[in-house]
RNA sequence: CGCGGGGUGGAGCAGUCCGGUAGCUCGUUGGGCUCAUAACCCAAAGGUCGCAGGUUCAAAUCCUGCCCCCGCAACCA
């Protein structure tokens, strides 16, 4: 049966009316030095999350992401393995199309710097830039090590200020370079991100930009050709090549077709959204504004700048060796979707901290969450349909289209006692994530279903749904998981134990087993379609096992062929579709499901 | 005296602004149920809230001093 759409009748929340604009994402693009590792994938998954929610949200999205190609460091490893650079880099760049493939991030555009469109860029904004007066020509002096012949920064230098891999103390060299008149934008800078508190996120790093302004120079833009001939040339300049940062940060406005796709470019820019690690912060939130102002182009709405997250407390780095891939993780727990990866980076820190991975921890969450919370739910629940309503969904009395606007006694009742509610029991994530309870210490929705087990429609649980949905907006993914799982997915499972449906079957008692087992099944479809910018695929099987033509492409949902979208929430599931249970929907991980699946795959 | 964040039961955290029975998730133990993936539901155990003083009838929360950890200060995702 198809899918019934009505938006107007089937809304429940005002502001889902609200026009959709669309939103432009990017990631950080990754330096093709060394293969894509758990942190590199972090950010990803996280970019990903927020390009299916906001395509959740109807609105278009353009989701970015990439390749950094240029450098001496690149031009050196591709002259060990005897390969002109490019040529190198064209073995490197596929590494990360596939690591994001595998993880289910499935950008609009996989940019590479060596991009032909990005060469023609690179050369306009540099021309913009001098034309405006902004470059000009002086004397860089750097720590030139022969060793690495290559100027270092502080960071490769020791205590002794001396080059960490040849113990020599670099030389003072100086080089003619050009240099863009960064401090020209000092308090334009300042004033911008003073005045757009979302400019810079989380909160505290717009603090350190701010110090951070006060000391900033000008910076140089190009390198001699002699010392870097990897990369874009100085445009009238044969003796110079230009150094990372119009480089690197250009490939945003490249990604849109600046320049070169006019239609693209303004529908998309300026982008809503760069999501960059903690590193690259101040190139991010000075040196690119400084930029886009000096070319007179609008600035970027939001720069998230992410935490790093660590490998049994251990930052990730090649040097202590610790390094490990996304297959490395998928391989150990003889994963066949990566969502437990997307899952578990989404929900082990808040976004914009450092966050940790081990083992243990990993197995921990992903049993109890999705093995044993949604998996166990879903599965316990479509076992009992097949057996008490031979596999097709109940039948109620009422129409389902009515279900989500039918103000039935039950619904009055539910409003009456919620609006009798404080405002602060009606808010409860004012400030601190209060979580209001009742005198058993159960947080209130559980109460409520104490109370009026026949939960269908429920103005506590879509003032949650609702709550979701601003997290996912605040770049809150843990709170959101947080939610949805222990005030969504958990009652759902106490509602069965309260309801206990098996002995309504007993007593022969249909019509209560219809309402308790459609209402539970309307909520798990609820959930699979709440879930779905985190677990896409757990999701897609889930509607699948409720008997839809559901897909996951393209970076979204589909049934019927219809992209799922918010207002899907309030279309509810069919009656007598026929369902199509398929098992466990995640085998616990290390349990014997999990062996079985390792030797089926 | 650079700026900022933090030290709460086994783990990870909330609560601190606006003092008043110490809360959440996971884990542990016991019980229940049987539809289910050793699952689900219920209950219990477990903390002198970094240390020392002070204010107060009352301090995790306010004040003072001290100890420890972490972030930022030109390119490590």
């Amino acid at each position: 049966m198809p899918v019934s759409l009505n938006e107007s009748a089937l809304l429940m929340s005002a502001d889902t009316h609200a026009p959709t604009p669309p939103f432009y994402l990017t990631t950080a693009i990754d330096y093709v030095n060394a293969a894509p590792h758990l942190g590199h994938a972090y950010e990803k998954v996280a970019a990903d999350v927020v390009a299916r929610f906001h395509r959740l949200l109807g609105q278009p999205v353009f989701f970015l992401t990439g390749t950094d190609e240029h450098g001496i460091k690149v031009e050196k490893t591709a002259l060990q393995k005897g390969l002109a650079p490019k040529a190198y880099t064209d073995t490197m760049a596929p590494a990360f199309q596939t690591t994001w493939d595998l993880l289910g991030i499935v950008p609009d555009r996989f940019i590479r710097t060596t991009d032909a469109d990005h060469y023609q860029v690179v050369a306009h904004l540099w021309n913009t830039l001098k034309a405006k007066g902004d470059i000009y020509k002086a004397a860089y002096t750097g720590n030139y090590c022969s060793g690495c012949e290559t100027f270092l920064t502080e960071r490769d230098l020791n205590e002794r200020g001396e080059c960490r891999i040849h113990l020599k103390t670099p030389e003072a060299v100086q080089e003619e370079n050009y240099f863009f008149k960064l401090s020209a934008y000092r308090d334009a800078i300042r004033t911008h991100i003073e005045q757009n508190p979302n400019f810079i996120l989380p909160a505290f790093r717009a603090q350190e930009v701010l110090q951070l302004l006060d000391e900033i120079e000008d910076i140089s833009v190009s390198r001699s050709r002699q010392a870097v001939s990897w990369g874009i040339p100085v445009p009238d300049d044969d003796d110079q090549v230009i150094y990372v940062w119009i480089d690197a940060l250009s490939n945003y406005l490249t990604g849109v077709g600046y320049q070169t796709n006019a239609a693209l470019y303004e529908r998309f820019w300026p982008a809503n959204l760069h999501i960059i690690g903690k590193d690259i912060l101040r190139f991010h939130a000075i040196y690119w504004p400084a930029m886009l102002l000096s070319a007179n182009i609008p600035l970027p709405k939001t720069v998230f700048a992410h935490g790093f997250i660590n490998l049994n407390d251990a930052k990730i780095s090649k040097s202590i060796g610790n390094v490990v891939a996304p297959q490395d993780v998928m391989a150990r727990f003889s994963l066949t979707t990566p969502d437990p990866i997307r899952y578990y980076l989404m929900s082990v820190t808040t976004f914009g901290q450092d966050g940790n991975f081990t083992e243990d921890d990993f197995k921990a969450r992903i049993n109890a969450d999705l093995a044993n919370n949604l998996g166990n739910l879903v599965n316990r629940s479509l076992n009992m349909t097949v057996k008490y309503f031979e596999g097709k969904v109940p039948t109620l009395p009422t129409a389902p289209e009515l279900l989500y606007q039918n103000d039935t006694a039950y619904l009055h009742q539910l409003t009456q006692e919620f609006d009798a509610l404080s405002a602060e029991e009606k808010n409860p994530w004012k400030d601190g994530y209060h979580f209001p309870t009742d005198p058993g210490g159960m947080p209130y929705l559980n109460s409520a279903l104490r109370q009026h087990p026949h939960y269908l429609p429920s103005r506590l649980w879509d003032q949650f749904v609702d709550d979701v949905r601003f997290k996912y907006a605040c770049y809150d993914f843990e709170f959101a998981l947080f939610t949805t799982f222990t005030h969504l997915v958990s009652p759902v499972n106490l509602f069965i134990d309260q309801m206990a449906p098996w002995s309504l079957a007993k007593a022969g008692d249909t019509d209560a087993l219809a309402h308790v087992l459609y209402s539970v099944l309307e909520r798990i479809r609820q959930l699979a379609i709440l879930l779905c910018p985190v677990i896409p695929s757990l999701s897609c099987n889930i509607l699948c096992q409720l008997g839809y033509a559901a897909e996951n492409r393209s970076g979204q949902l589909w049934i019927n062929a219809q992209p799922v979208t918010w207002n899907h929430l309030y279309a509810p599931l069919p009656y007598s579709q026929t369902l199509q249970p398929t098992g466990p929907l995640l085998p616990r991980l290390d349990s014997e499901l999990a062996g079985t699946a390792k030797k089926g795959t």
